[in-house]
DNA sequence: TCTATAGTTCGATTATATTCGAACTATAGA
DNA sequence: TCTATAGTTCGAATATAATCGAACTATAGA
C-alpha cells in the first residue's frame, strides 16, 4: 500500500462531517491540525491516547473528507483538506474552525 | 409539565449539535423547519417515522439546543433557535442550512 | 365527563461506536 | 540484513444509539 486512499468531495455526505466531528477527541484534532499551519504527524497530536485509538479515529475523519494522508517514508502526514471542503459546503468547516479557536 | 425545558445556549457544545446533525433524520427536520419558516407540529413534518421515534430525535435535537419546543393546547410547536445558535457559534448553523438547501 | 388527539416515556431489541492490547506492515537507517 | 519507528488491522469487550410498540399524560372540544 503506497498512498492511503480518499474519499472523492462527491463521495462526501454532510452527515458524515457532522458525524466525524461529534466527538471531541476527532474536534481536537481537527483544531490542531487547522492551528498547526502545517502538516502533522499522528505522533506530533499526541493527545496520550493508544495508536490504534488514534488510527481510528483518523479513518473516520479521512471518510468524512476531512483529513488527507500522505505517506513520507515510516511517517503518515495529515492535513485538513480545507478548501475542498469548504468549496463543497461552504462556511460549514470555516465556521466550525472558528467555534472551535 | 407546562412546558418543556431547554437548555441555555452555554451549556450547549459544539459535539452536541454536531452528533445531533449527524443523523439523516434529524437534518431532515432541521432542514424542513428551516424552509417552513414558521413553527411546525411533529405531525406536520410526517417523516412517516412512529411517534416515539419521531419524539426521540427532537429530545436531541432539543438538548443540542437546536430546537425549541412550545407547548400549544395538545400541539408541540418545533422552531430552530438560528439566532441564538448563530450567536453562540457563528456560521455553523446557517452554512449546514446552506449545504442542505 | 367522555373521547379524540398530540406527543412523551418506558422497555426491549438490535445496530453501531469506542476503546485498546496484540499482532502486523512498511520504511529508514545502521 | 537487522532493528527501530510509525501507523494500521484485528478482535473482543464495553458503551452508546436507533427503533418502535405499548402504556401514559395533557389538553381541547363535544
Amino acid at each position: 500500500m503506497r498512498q492511503i486512499k480518499h474519499p472523492n468531495m462527491d463521495q462526501v455526505e454532510l452527515t458524515d462531517i457532522m458525524y466525524a466531528l461529534s466527538d471531541p477527541t476527532r474536534l481536537e484534532i481537527v483544531g490542531r491540525l487547522a492551528n498547526a499551519g502545517r502538516k502533522l504527524t499522528c505522533g506530533e497530536l499526541d493527545l496520550n491516547r493508544p495508536k490504534s485509538s488514534m488510527s481510528h479515529h483518523f479513518k473516520i475523519l479521512r471518510a468524512a473528507g476531512l483529513v488527507e494522508t500522505l505517506i513520507e517514508g515510516t511517517e503518515h502526514m495529515n492535513a485538513l483538506r480545507v478548501a475542498e471542503i469548504e468549496q463543497k459546503f461552504p462556511g460549514v468547516l470555516q465556521s466550525v474552525l472558528r467555534a472551535l479557536a
